[in-house]
DNA sequence: TGCATAATAGGACGCTCGTTCTATTTTCTG
DNA sequence: CAGAAAATAGAACGAGCGTCCTATTATGCA
């Protein structure tokens, strides 16, 4: 209904985005849930009900948080991957800036994750926004994994959806272990799961004399619980 | 002060045990900090007083969910792993229980992967508790995995950290697809994951023909990050 | 420089939270 | 069965929450 396209508010938006930015901050370390106008307003030495005008609502500022969020995801991690030339290439700077940036996010927190604990369960616009957001990457990943295909550098019969859900499971197991556990080593964990799932692996591999009959008692107890 | 140690009390500590099973059925879902005395109450149809009663604080309500939860877990998961032969039965079965009842658990929650992302920056009691019991299921997978190296199940020159790692990151992602993005054959993923683990795969491994020069190209992306 | 308007402050609201206190009911035991 | 002790209910508290309403201050344009 208001698409006269006004100019644009100065004074308005200028600290509307700052305090997007300090409620970014903020929900990366206490998380969506915990995200309040109350603390916020503190953070920015404004009045509460100052913080709360320039949102409808607390659930519209966290949906701008998220939106923020993945504004600054795209700009390191998606965009400068592009540069790079299409196939494993691409694959790998996909993979080695999103653990860059988690690794930075260490002391503070990845929305996404925590985000994704937070929203499993609980409907609304914000789960709708994160989800959105996360299948985004995921198809991102799953992209350049098929492009990679394509390309001849991984083998044909590869599944990309499996690469992408493992490649995941590493960013998370290093979220956790590096965040939960304060681990050291993670990170280097994360890499050297990625190169074992792109290249395979030497070590960690079950010996070829008990390969066979093992594999079997596998199966029976996968199927047997 | 009070250490003459009484007959139990017997209804109490039956409504106890009853107000815990609740605690932990909604704590499952809403997260830890989610478990709210009220609707405890009015779940369990007691008055909040009445619930509080059995609790000194909510603190103790929460690390007592958490102390029933850890029972259930070894009870399901770890014990029932134990007779199966040391090695990589041992270890396939501790994985393959982890999974089933993770899946078990999509449709209302694990609160060792669940509390991890609440508690990651809140210390206190909860987090300690919560830290201990998920180092030692993280020693149990390790210890599980070096005796299967002991005995020639596993290359002498595995790294059991980076074999739990992955497990590890393997779960996350199954509980991070099924439960948050609801996306179907996550559970599959997830054995395949771990069967590429122990035994190794054909696919989603580089050509060979690439293999080489792409390996140099993601240790010069990762240094350069 | 004035004036409309945007931006912010301050206070109050209804709600829920954990916790405490006191009274009442239930349970167990001598 | 009676009486002590345990279990529970009910009401109230202070605090923090999101939100709304009304002034007051600051901003930007004519």
């Amino acid at each position: 209904m208001n698409d006269t396209h006004q100019k644009p508010l100065r004074k308005g938006e200028q600290t509307r985005a700052a305090i997007l930015e300090a409620a970014l901050s903020l929900a990366s370390r206490e998380g969506l849930e915990g995200l309040t106008i109350g603390v916020l307003a503190e953070r920015m030495g404004m009045s509460k009900s100052g913080v709360f005008a320039h949102f409808g609502s607390r659930e519209d500022l966290q949906i701008g948080v998220l939106r923020l969020y993945h504004q600054q995801f795209e700009q390191e991690v998606f965009y400068p991957s592009l540069r790079e030339p299409r196939g494993l290439p691409r694959l790998e700077s996909l993979f080695a800036r999103w653990v860059a940036r988690v690794s930075m996010e260490i002391a503070s927190g990845c929305i996404y994750i925590s985000g994704a604990a937070e929203y499993d369960d609980r409907p609304g616009a914000i789960r709708e926004q994160l989800l959105e957001m996360v299948r985004l990457w995921q198809v991102a990943l799953n992209k350049a994994a098929k492009q990679a295909m394509q390309e001849g550098h991984l083998s044909p019969d590869t599944d990309p959806d499996q690469l992408v859900f493992e490649m995941y499971g590493l960013v998370l197991a290093l979220h956790h272990d590096a965040r939960f556990i304060k681990r050291p080593g993670s990170v280097e964990r994360a890499k050297k799961g990625f190169e074992r799932l792109m290249f395979g692996s030497q070590d960690a591999s079950v010996t070829s004399s008990v390969k066979q009959s093992e594999k079997k008692s596998l199966k029976k107890i996968s199927k047997t619980l």
